[in-house]
RNA sequence: CGGGGCAUAGCGCAGUCCGGUAGCGCAUCUGCUUUGGGAGCAGAGGGUCGCAGGUUCAAAUCCUGCUGCCCCGACCA
């Protein structure tokens, strides 16, 4: 991508509402445009990245076993009367009416939509275990958003939804989730910690938050620091094997938000030195809820004893949007944002620092066209600007690579490879920089 | 939902107390110069001062009502 044709509207100043960091820098980095409280549009990097995140978060679903489909995001009032919840939902809840006067919602989630389309279709127990999810924008009407990204109304959530014909088998597929969830948060380069949880209007007895911790976070958590140091499975992980000893591996150390903290345990279990109290960012949530929405909806199926009965139900949250909040609060400095390469919106910043100089020019073209050649994805600075806002715009969106192209490298042969991260720099020929960055691990 | 604050050009702000030609910086456009960390000079364009009503010869400024946004708290898959 040409940055002289790409849509990029950075902000040298910092719009006054916004607070904390990560959605000043989405803001500056022109990723976000707001369009009222909790609700905005993404602009084509925000875009960019979002789609990242989501499609790591659809891969590891699927690895999990998982179903990809699409529910809407309108949905009739009249199913959500049968769980009892739409009274009990109160004013966050988006209600709508159509040209026939028919009570509508915009899904603030989707368990009654699951459960509707699991028992017209799913009949016995031989269809089980069965897990069905989608990435869809929720819309919650928060008496207070806030923090950008981070509590908005309108806002994209992966919530996956799992069928089991007992308690025991749904512990299994509430596993599977949990350890996908491990895998979802590292892959973008994030620190996420299970931690117990209340289970709040969802219902059910079981519930685990994956917390990222940070100051800015709305949660206060406890937990025992080495916590922090446990491995995370590869992609190796075998789902359809014994799962269990890695779930005692994450969960028998104490971490618990302060809904459910129980301070005489904490105290008992973790040495003072290792104890932790902090703030953390909510970026999932998982929940065995039992036969809360199937009793309620009448989702039956045949057992092996020929006898009808309720299945058991778990939901599993990600919050896609919010994501994003969280990986630049956890990867920012002065200068703007550092993404971790698995979500970056372009991989490579190409630096035209004498843009219309005969040399420079036919540098970066033959660079860009090797790099994009080989499927990497290149933003080219080829604006007619100084160095120093080239710099700064590439630092500010935080693209992983910089390769600097300029007079004084090129009188030798050479281009800089700067990594945005830590601001090592490299003297490099084109073709070493081409070579170093197709290379198979370059981090 | 309780408390507090803000609203003037795309962005950041001054002007409001004490009514009298709507300003500054950045950004934008034109020209020249400049080119390794957000350039310089010269010129130009851009505003129903959040909305509605009121007071007044005269309202960004005073009064009344409303709306939007932000922050703290409560709330929150």
């Amino acid at each position: 991508m040409q940055l002289s044709r790409f849509f990029l509207p950075i902000l040298k100043e910092t719009p006054k509402e916004a607070e904390i960091v990560s959605h000043r820098l989405m803001l500056r980095a022109g990723m976000l445009r707001q369009q009222a409280a909790g609700i905005y549009s993404w602009l084509p990097l925000g875009w960019r990245v979002l789609q990242k995140v989501e499609q790591i978060v659809r891969e590891e679903q699927n690895r999990a076993g998982a179903i990809e489909l699409l529910m809407p995001t309108l949905q009739l009032a009249d199913l959500w009367r049968e769980s009892g919840r739409y009274d009990a939902y109160g004013p966050e809840m988006l209600r709508i009416q159509d040209r026939h006067k028919r009570d509508l919602l915009y899904g603030p989630t989707n368990e009654e939509m699951i459960t509707e389309i699991f028992r017209s279709y799913v009949k016995s127990y031989k269809s089980l275990p069965l897990n069905l999810y989608h990435i869809q924008w929720k819309f919650r009407d928060e008496q207070r958003p806030r923090f950008g990204v981070m509590r908005g109304r309108e806002f994209l959530m992966k919530d996956a939804y799992s069928f089991d014909l007992d308690k025991d088998a749904a512990r299994l597929s509430y596993n599977k989730m949990f350890v996908a969830y491990l895998r979802t948060f590292a892959r973008m380069g994030l620190k996420a910690i299970p931690m117990q949880a209340e289970t709040g209007p969802i219902g059910g007895d079981l519930s685990h938050e994956f917390i990222v911790l940070a100051e800015t976070g709305e949660s206060g958590v406890y937990c025992h620091r080495d916590v922090l140091d446990l491995p995370v499975p590869d992609e190796t992980v075998d789902y359809d094997g014994d799962l269990t000893p890695l779930i005692r591996q994450w969960t028998e150390l104490y971490a618990a938000t302060e809904d459910v903290h129980d301070a005489a345990r904490y105290e008992r279990e973790v040495p003072e030195a290792k104890r932790l109290h902090t703030r953390g960012i909510e970026v999932g949530q998982i929940f065995y809820f039992g036969t809360k929405y199937s009793d309620a909806m009448k989702a039956l199926v045949m057992g092996p004893d020929g006898s009808e009965r309720p299945i058991h139900g778990g939901s599993y949250g990600v919050g896609v949007s919010r994501l994003l909040g969280a990986i630049i609060e956890a990867s920012h400095d002065e200068a703007g944002i550092i993404w971790p390469e698995a979500v970056a919106p372009f991989r490579v910043a190409l630096l035209n620092l004498k843009q219309g100089g005969a040399d420079t020019d036919a540098a970066c073209a033959r660079l860009y066209a090797a790099l994009t050649a080989r499927g990497i994805d290149v933003l080219y600075d080829d604006r007619d600007e100084r160095p120093g806002a080239k710099f700064a715009t590439a630092d500010l969106i935080g693209i992983p690579w910089q390769v600097l192209v300029g007079p004084k490298g090129l009188a030798e042969g050479k281009v800089e490879l700067k990594r945005r991260a830590d601001g090592a720099r490299e003297l490099l020929t084109p073709d070493d920089v081409v070579a170093r960055l197709t290379a198979p691990v370059s981090a």
